[in-house]
DNA sequence: GTCTATAGCAAGATAGAC
DNA sequence: GTCTATCTTGCTATAGAC
């Protein structure tokens, strides 16, 4: 139903860009509120209402910077996206295997967003609409989608790894992937410390690294390829669906 | 947040399972009225009112029965899950391999909810939340979940293939992953007739039996192992947190 | 371009009377 | 079990001020 998702350019969704400095400020001010409010009541209970309040604005202004409540929530989501890849970046600086520096980033992404644990099922499910501007997928999260790449692009640069040439170039996309599948399972996790999603990561890393490295193979070789054949015709097919 | 997830019997969502014959008559009006809408005119246009008229029953009378418009929605899934099983075994009949077996499944799923492709996303965003009802994680989707799985079993026990001995027995559950990543990704397609989905069942579904049929290789033992040794420890941890 | 105030709709959910 | 209010909240609209 998006623009995203027919191929087009968007079309109203880019409600209320600001144009003056007053503007940048209140669209700040609210994205601020909003911030405060997720934080500290979550996602129900931050109604749009409460936010305008919060901010100081009316309700009517509050729609004119955004066009809707998840239009809203994306600046708290790039938040979370900065926060996370500088944590990465700093964590993965002493470790140079591919294994050690996903589980780096990963583990540095759990912490950023340990916080918000309790009500991430509720902003999930939001996200999870592929009509949604929250889905990773959608045209409006394009920005936090390709910084989210650009960490696993460290990631993969940052470590000395042998394995299949065309595997290698995927990676950064595929280990998006993956870390789709570790938000996934961090969200429906419920142990104290989201200690299950950490054991998820610290232990399947290493089986990760390990596969990379047999892509080298011969006997594999054929199977990997196919693979990637998979993955690249679905995703230059025109009309976008994911395998995330 | 479910008890489901704390490991606890359910508290108060069984709301409204009717005592009397006639409270039994009513809840399955108001069920039958649910689904007729759904497939009129899909979630978002299904409101509480219409659902309430449509049955004949007060406003307040349908939420007596259904705590939420979420638990009313879950008699339409399991429609879905029952049509999708009887279309499976049928496909299944006439071929014998793992991946044929597999593609017949997938295939006989995607006939079957073709026609609710257009408001999939908005359901599917319900279901994402682990707190709902929906989720296929929740206590209340048990029965919904086994079905499926069970579907899963046919496809592995009708098929002749050698695979490790350990991963013959996970099979099912896995290829039960495997199945919520198709309807991920179909979710997502907007492709016509879903194309796209059908080719990334058909054509991964070959990989599949061949990773599988790769199990069983010396030099890849220790690898598939740890991954089942993974895959064993996450669930069956206390705290119920999953990868799918 | 920004912003307020206010009124109002639709729809999910609830309270309380019977 | 059933109904009739009633509440809440996302969202829209309008009309006007600076």
């Amino acid at each position: 139903m998006t623009a995203t998702q027919a191929g087009l350019p968007p079309e109203g969704d880019d409600a209320g860009q600001p144009a003056t400095a007053k503007g940048e400020q209140t669209r700040q001010r609210i994205v601020d509120a909003a911030t405060r409010l997720l934080e500290e009541r979550g996602y129900a209970s931050t109604t749009m209402r409460a936010v305008a309040e919060e901010a100081g604005v009316s309700l009517g202004n509050a729609y004119y910077y955004f066009s809707s409540k998840e239009h809203l929530v994306q600046g708290f989501y790039d938040r979370l996206q900065t926060l996370h890849a500088q944590a990465a970046v700093e964590r993965m600086s002493t470790v140079t295997s591919l294994g050690q520096r996903f589980t780096a980033s990963e583990l540095a992404f759990l912490d950023v967003v340990a916080r918000y644990q309790p009500f991430a099922g509720k902003l999930f499910s939001v996200a999870a609409d592929p009509a949604s501007p929250l889905s990773p997928l959608s045209q409006a999260s394009t920005p936090a989608r390709q910084a989210s790449t650009a960490i696993m692009r460290t990631v993969v640069q940052g470590s000395v790894i042998k394995a299949d040439e065309r595997l290698l170039r995927e990676l950064p996309e595929l280990l998006w992937l993956a870390h789709m599948g570790v938000v996934l399972f961090w969200v429906h996790d419920r142990s104290p410390g989201q200690r299950r999603t950490r054991r998820l990561v610290t232990r399947s890393a290493p089986v990760l690294e390990r596969l990379v490295t047999l892509s080298r193979w011969r006997a594999l070789r054929p199977t990997v390829h196919e693979l990637l054949d998979l993955v690249t015709d679905l995703r230059t097919g025109g009309d976008s669906a994911d395998g995330g």
